[in-house]
DNA sequence: CTTTTAATGTAATATCGTAACAGTTTAACT
DNA sequence: AGTTAAACTGTTACGATATTACATTAAAAG
């Protein structure tokens, strides 16, 4: 018989309040900053935030247009600085089939994530399934290869959109 | 009870021989397009020559640079556009983690595939688990997604660098 | 043999990402 | 506090990846 575990699945409702999902996840930022003594820095913090206010993907360039605080356009390098401090971090996902950029939607869970992209309204949802990565690893292990590293982006039609046509 | 299917892998040995799988995949190339009424022109034979002799994944430009037969620069342009040409007609994968192209190991299999990519010596395999694209499959349609195209890449160590050490 | 479709040649440019190094801030330790 | 070491920032330059646009040529279909 099928193992019956639930199956996390974090995809935004058109509906959803985005800035109390951006608020949770600054204050996950910060409160994982303290404890690992990493400095939360401006930056980083404006990073987050952009990132955190969008469920679609957003590429390097387009966070770095939205950093222009003082007017002053950034050097591309201070974006992916701050991206890849985010995402060490867990707090920040990178989709490879987009080079492009998501919040993560189940910081401090201890999580495995695949990625579901719709190439309707271009949201990105986080699928947390172990049955999933625990199927790979296995498959892969016993065709002899030993797995560092899940990469699953998953293209297709959310159920929002399925709905709408 | 567990689904005992067979499970494919292809991992490229050390040993193999490389002209032998360089030959089969031109001879497929061939056929399926005479199947379909396309066209092999000599930048796509090319084209697939070059990735199909290394099991090393090769970018754009570095298939580029082994496109001077006539001593001539091309553009990038012409690689990307024999690259879409072999992709669409399933004889290349892109790897996404990686930005790079590699030659297909189950041509005319109506298999699905997860690459294996080796992070010492960078050989990749392709594993074609069925079990794996069904959990897949299964959990994003239970998530409300329905699914168009997995992208699945796993890095680690392959069996080879694993006894190696 | 002409029409239409597909492929090529060529140039320019867009997009994504990193290296290198000097200067500044912060934390940690006398 | 003053010193040192580590982390972060500012800035410039550049490298790597990929696409658009358009004129030309070759092939297939009628």
């Amino acid at each position: 018989m099928e193992d019956m575990e639930d199956l996390p699945v974090r995809f935004p409702s058109r509906k959803h309040n985005h800035s109390s999902c951006v608020n949770k996840l600054l204050g996950d930022a910060e409160e994982e900053c303290r404890r690992q003594k990493l400095r939360f820095t401006e930056h980083r913090r404006k990073v987050l935030e952009i990132i955190a206010s969008s469920h679609k993907p957003l590429g390097a360039y387009d966070i770095l247009e939205q950093m222009n605080f003082s007017g002053r356009r950034q050097a591309p390098v201070v974006a992916y600085r701050a991206l890849d401090f985010l995402i060490n971090l867990g707090l920040v996902h990178r989709l490879n089939s987009l080079n492009a950029f998501v919040a993560c939607m189940a910081v401090g869970e201890d999580h495995t994530a695949q990625f579901l992209i719709c190439r309707q309204c271009k949201n990105v949802g986080e699928l947390n399934s172990n049955r999933v990565s625990e199927r790979i690893e296995k498959d892969a292990v016993e065709a002899g290869f030993q797995v560092d590293q899940q990469l699953v982006e998953i293209i297709g039609i959310c159920y929002e959109c399925a709905e709408s046509g």
